[in-house]
DNA sequence: ACAATTTGGTTGACATGTCAACTATTCTTT
DNA sequence: AAAGAATAGTTGACATGTCAACCAAATTGT
């Protein structure tokens, strides 16, 4: 008689407990929901979402400043940036005695779409930590800096 | 006299503690060590990697079954699949009855390039997880299942 | 002041991920 | 047994992410 688990099954589970899988299933998920909760209520894709709310934030500041803070990739700054002044939602100018550094704020119409949707998904935030006390939320937090420390370490061959 | 923090630098703490975004830093950060593991001592991809030693563990398999438990998309199975065949690391033959599934095994050559990797990569995971009691641990996991059991809910507007 | 270096931003090439259409086979229903 | 639905796998189109080369401007070192 054969038994009701499949190997497949049985090694599904194992292969959950492995952290690195969890965590990727875990972030592409919650990635998943956000980009379909932004493209649902407005026509931003994720990084132009994150791109806005940061602009938004600190009022005013660079690409450069922005790809460290969010280490998203230069290029992909440049291009996303270029497209969101295209679609009006943000006024790129040549900041004040510099040739090179280019200033970058939200448009009116750049910070009424923010309005809107920092609603919608600050919502949501609270939606995904609502089942967890403050503890757990910084053991959490806690947890991801020890991960974080420790992706650095590149050398695992004898 | 200014501030020492710049608007940008006093943002990013805040932004850093948007729980979604920590994650998906976290996951990137430890996506990019994998891959640069098995850069430096192998040919392999991530998803490769993931596939390979997926199939090593429940020995035969197909890729339909392969995209159930990693929830890798489909097509990018069936691509990979091929690739990782024309580089000689696995047989692929139809199941015996059946002319659309194809069992899909590890190869002698891949059998032996996942005996070299595994060590490498198990001494990774102990280097993540070092820090970690089993409570930790077990506490992580569970935080996962809550985030990824909210994750399903798609509709925050009004 | 001038060469050397660093910084800000753009671009091109390429890898990877995602979605949907499609073919062929198998399973279900009647 | 035939029609209809579901499944396995492939393919094409397109979006997104990643890397490195590059130009122009700014900063540093001598």
């Amino acid at each position: 008689m054969q038994s009701q688990v499949s190997d497949t099954d049985r090694f599904a589970s194992e292969f959950r407990a492995v952290i690195t899988y969890r965590i990727a299933k875990t972030a592409n998920l919650l990635n998943a929901q956000a980009a379909h909760v932004l493209k649902k209520n407005s026509s931003l894709s994720l990084t132009e979402w994150r791109i806005i709310s940061l602009i938004n934030a600190v009022d005013e500041t660079t690409a450069s400043e922005i790809a460290m803070t969010t280490f998203i990739d230069k290029g992909q700054i440049s291009r996303t940036v270029r497209s969101l002044a295209d679609k009006g939602l943000l006024l790129a100018k040549h900041r004040e005695g510099s040739r090179r550094k280019i200033e970058l704020k939200l448009s009116p119409k750049g910070k009424a779409l923010h309005r809107r949707m920092v609603a919608i998904m600050t919502s949501r935030q609270r939606h995904l930590t609502s089942e967890f006390t403050s503890e757990e939320l910084a053991a959490f937090h806690s947890a991801l800096d020890k991960l974080e420390r420790a992706s650095k370490m590149r050398d695992f061959g004898e």
